[in-house]
DNA sequence: ATGAAAGCGCTAACAG
DNA sequence: CTGTTAGCGCTTTCAT
């Protein structure tokens, strides 16, 4: 292995120098340099990232933990992520936690021993507090995004979840359907709370009744509203929905399939709305009628708000960006008709 | 920062034995490993990465160069890699090309430096091949993933993009289809060559004109099928493809938006085959007739033969693993019609 | 403008 | 079963 004792030789100068030409800090006479550069490329020297962390306690290593980058959205988060950090010489781990809290901290003790610079992470829960402090005593800067947890006091950048289930409830509303059930995510997580809270507020607005049997929680990657449908559609049939709103993208392909496998089609049987696009096909056969999220602008504004962190002095004060769902009317979603 | 020092301070050992417990080798009486561990527990010690790398020249952190992870097949191909990784306490860098030699390049310089303990790569095209030998030269194991390169002599997962082919074309001409165009991706990728191939040789088997006109190609990734298909749309309507292979998924759905801006409807007016899912829609709403690939298993297998080369003395012979494609028909394609 | 010495946190090699 | 010494490749600090 090529270090810079070797090319120090080879130059004619001591490693300090070599060292200083490397991070063009000092002032190194032009001649000495061009001799230390032409020995570097001689001998192909690469710099050894261990040992510049050692002494610099930094790795230029950031981490982000995701519950599933499978999923289209997260897929798109972590693109923007992941283009802002090349953009300033940044590598980055990337994890799935697919939803569960083990994983999520098994993923963090490595991170820990890793000594990454920074963390972007979706966390699974609001149990996920306790382990994200863990990597706050360490002083690596945390940025949260899609989800909250109250408490954390630091960088954010979420979706207006609360806005986008209002509008597309009102767009059900609108289309004349009056019995609107809700398929939502687990209630620890805080984009769940807020669907739910703005499904429950613009049918108060409406003053349509809310029940209880038509609000139902599972797992937001999960592939089961299965047991969920039969539910419904065990209900009398003047009780059953005529619509439904997903929580998030998984939990609508979940339903739609479930109500094919009942021999139910969307929409002519029943409307679904969700959270999230389905990319890339909706493109070019538009079929889901969603609360669209700017999913490549959470990554990269994560990862600014990120690097900001990382390189200021003094620690400013937490800053939280919400970006608006913009909502994207497709097939699923059908004038109600008696 | 705690250190082993602080541990064997407190343990009332020195810190050889505590890394001994560390790495669980060596004998270690009971009651001191117990004293250690309690010690790294009250102090909540974690061991530094970059030190241990220093000395052990393994940084226990692998990388994934993909073209595009918002490309589904390599969303999976990345998570298939992720998930065998993890199950052995390896960590991934993702790395996103875009099909671009110099961001190929640049990534690879990175890679150099952070010393990962092996490399599973998609390559841009041919002339990779000297940036990948940068790895080698370093004893970097890497994986070939998705594409060939000549003399390159080394471990490769890849489908079978020849046998694909020609079960999508025979699929198109068993439903009377005459003039079938390819829309291929770029010459100097592999599966560029082998899709045109495949396409080639079951024309001919079928005594079937092969077409310059016919054949055209763009980059795998871009979204520019427009100015091809108003090439393909302009010519006598007698002359004119009844179907069309694309290549890839990007080239599938950029070719069926620009026949949309034509005002041609798939696959009423013309119908589309190609390579690889888009999912996750597929799944419920069925379109694109494609020769699916098994991606989630092109990151295992090929994550799997990375971690094998990199645990292994002696080097064994390169080992080839070729999936076969599946053949989904949906609804992108139909019988000709006169 | 350049260099020497010391040390980052850990482990290999040897000793006892 | 446990400890000592030295060194991994680099940078910080202090000299010159």
């Amino acid at each position: 292995m090529v270090t810079i004792y070797d090319i120090a030789k080879l130059a004619n100068v001591s490693p300090m120098t070599v060292s200083r030409v490397i991070n063009n800090n000092g002032n190194i006479k032009e001649t000495t340099k061009q001799r230390v550069e032409n020995a570097i490329k001689d001998l192909g020297y690469i710099p050894n990232s261990a040992a510049r962390s050692l002494t610099s306690k930094k790795t230029r290593i950031l981490s982000l933990i995701l519950t599933d980058i499978t999923n289209p959205f997260f897929t798109k988060v972590a693109r923007g992520a992941e283009d802002k950090a090349m953009e300033i010489g940044y590598q980055v781990l990337l994890s799935n936690t697919d939803e569960d809290a083990e994983k999520e901290s098994e993923y963090i003790n490595m991170i820990l021993s890793t000594r990454v610079d920074g963390v972007i992470i979706a966390p699974t829960g609001d149990q996920s507090l306790k382990e994200i402090e863990r990597l706050r005593n360490q002083n690596i800067p945390v940025v949260l995004i899609d989800r909250e947890l109250d408490n954390f006091n630091g960088d954010i950048v979420v979706g207006d979840s609360y806005e986008g289930s209002r509008k597309l409830v009102e767009h059900l509303i609108e289309l004349g359907h009056r019995r609107i059930a809700l398929i939502n995510g687990p209630s620890n997580i805080s984009t769940a709370r807020e669907r739910r809270r703005g499904y429950v507020e613009t049918l108060k607005l409406s003053s349509l009744p809310i029940h209880d049997r038509y609000i139902s929680e599972i797992n937001y990657k999960q592939d089961d509203a299965k047991s969920v449908i039969k539910k419904l559609i065990s209900l009398p049939k003047q009780e059953q929905p005529t619509a439904i709103f997903a929580a998030n993208n998984f939990i609508a392909i979940s339903t739609i399939k479930a109500l094919q496998s009942f021999g139910l089609s969307v929409p002519n049987d029943i409307s679904v709305v969700s959270f999230d696009d389905i990319e890339p096909i909706d493109s070019f056969n538009p079929f889901l009628t969603v609360a669209s999220q700017p999913a490549y602008s959470f990554g990269m504004l994560a990862m600014q708000l990120l690097i900001q962190r990382m390189e200021e002095k003094e620690s400013n004060e937490p800053r939280k960006i919400v970006l608006p769902p913009e909502i994207i009317v497709r097939k699923s979603s059908t004038p109600y008709k008696k």
